[in-house]
DNA sequence: GAGTGGTCTAGACCACTGT
DNA sequence: CAGTGGTCTAGACCACTCC
């Protein structure tokens, strides 16, 4: 015999499912609820806590539950980096036609709201190690995010670490409202004469802090992947180490890993 | 202000980080806690179940709540790939040495327990399109499982799809007390004269499902790294597709894309 | 059987949102 | 202000584990 709220959670799945309600639609009051399946409050409410770490439900204080609309996927591929590497070099008509997260998205860039944050910033231990520099190398930290215009809850938030002596090169690097730069990161680099060898992506996954949960606009518990990419130029040199966090639940990584014929 | 179970999460978490109590040991008990922090079990639960996401303590029905030992981490490296691709035509004595699970975890084979199971299966529409044959066709699942000899939890659980017919030339590739087969997957195939081409990879991460969670090895809420592999021959076959299910708090991916030099 | 965590009640009061 | 979800109480009883 199943619990009492294991039983409120799939009858209630089962009708989300099935479209009732509708997504976008307010669930009954958590009241009119333990009425109806004749219990308490808490035990409805803990029913709902597990559909909303499901993705299914979002939870509004003071409005109510509503069933989660489906949000665009993304699938992020690595050879969106090859990709990147063959824009940098074209002309900027080329370059502003199309960015990584169209790529991405199969969106178009004037279905993105994208937004970018510049400040200074020295290397933590974590970084300096990163880029096998001294702790407290000055850096330039960007901050990424892009979202589609329909959608307020970004694909993912990007922090990218980039050597400050080696882009101040280029002014143009150091101000942020270049942003969205055609062509993206591996275009800027290319500016001050910097190729890239191989990106180093490391990743693993985890339920997001309450902070992640709010800037990504998922519910507690859905998981986050957080992504590590290091950037390694012709030379051997760490240019750029990225942190990425993406929300689960609308995100598909894809490697492929080509191997040399016998 | 925060409210009560959050002042009792954070000061338990501060505890526990600062090993009080030590890793393996028993926390007091909840009535016990409820009393020491003057609230209610329930608040105390609110507190521990958090914790328990967090992945910092184990939950053990009708005996304690305990604080959760490190786990061995697993590095799985894109590299291990090429890797098993250089060992597969090796002979048998260097095969043995090493697995690329020994290789993800630095483990010696003698650190480790294997497991695997054969069956026949018929492909559903899933794996049929991943295979591009027609639903119903006969395949061989493979289910394998890894852990460390001091740990019951494993590394990973991995179903592994190949394509019946095809692997049936070598009726040593049909049994499954031939496993662990010296040097993998690729070795294997080999015999029946396949050579890989690239291996893909597509992933996400989600909470796990209760069987997840009981089968990995970790507490509810702690994230699942779902990936699958699919394994092209030099003629564009797919030749394996594997189902692979990680544990989030233990498993880091790393993948190296090298670009083509300008 | 003793001790533990798991579920549940029937309320109370607080915090938030929208009118 | 009305209606909603968020937190919390002070118990109760059940299920599990170990002795």
């Amino acid at each position: 015999m199943a619990t009492a709220y294991e039983r409120i959670r799939d009858a209630l799945r089962q009708d989300i499912r099935g479209g009732r309600p509708a997504p976008g639609q307010k669930l009954p009051s958590e009241v009119k609820l333990s009425e109806r399946f004749r219990t308490s409050v808490p035990t409805v409410q803990r029913a709902l806590a597990e559909l909303e770490i499901e993705g299914l439900i979002d939870k509004r204080h003071g409005v109510g539950n509503f069933v989660r609309e489906p949000r665009r996927r993304v699938l992020r591929d690595n050879s969106r980096h090859q990709w990147e590497k063959d824009r940098a070099r074209e002309p900027e008509t080329t370059r502003l036609e199309t960015g990584a997260t169209e790529h991405d998205t199969g969106l178009t860039a004037s279905d993105l709201v994208f937004h970018a944050e510049y400040r200074e910033a020295t290397a933590d231990e974590d970084l300096a190690a990163a880029f096998d520099v001294p702790v407290g190398t000055k850096l330039l930290q960007r901050t990424y995010r892009t979202h589609s215009r329909e959608e307020d809850a970004p694909f993912d938030v990007a922090h990218s670490y980039l050597l400050h002596d080696l882009v101040a090169a280029n002014p143009d690097l150091l101000d942020a409202t270049k942003e969205p730069w055609p062509g993206g990161t591996q275009s800027q680099l290319f500016t001050v004469g910097i190729e890239l060898d191989r990106v180093v992506e490391r990743l693993t996954a985890r339920p997001p802090t309450s902070e992640e949960a709010e800037e990504l606009g998922i519910p507690r518990g859905v998981s986050v992947i957080v992504l590590r990419k290091t950037s390694i130029d012709s030379g051997g040199r760490v240019v750029e180490v990225a942190d990425v966090a993406l929300p689960g639940d609308r995100t598909e990584l894809v490697f492929t890993t080509p191997l040399a014929r016998w």
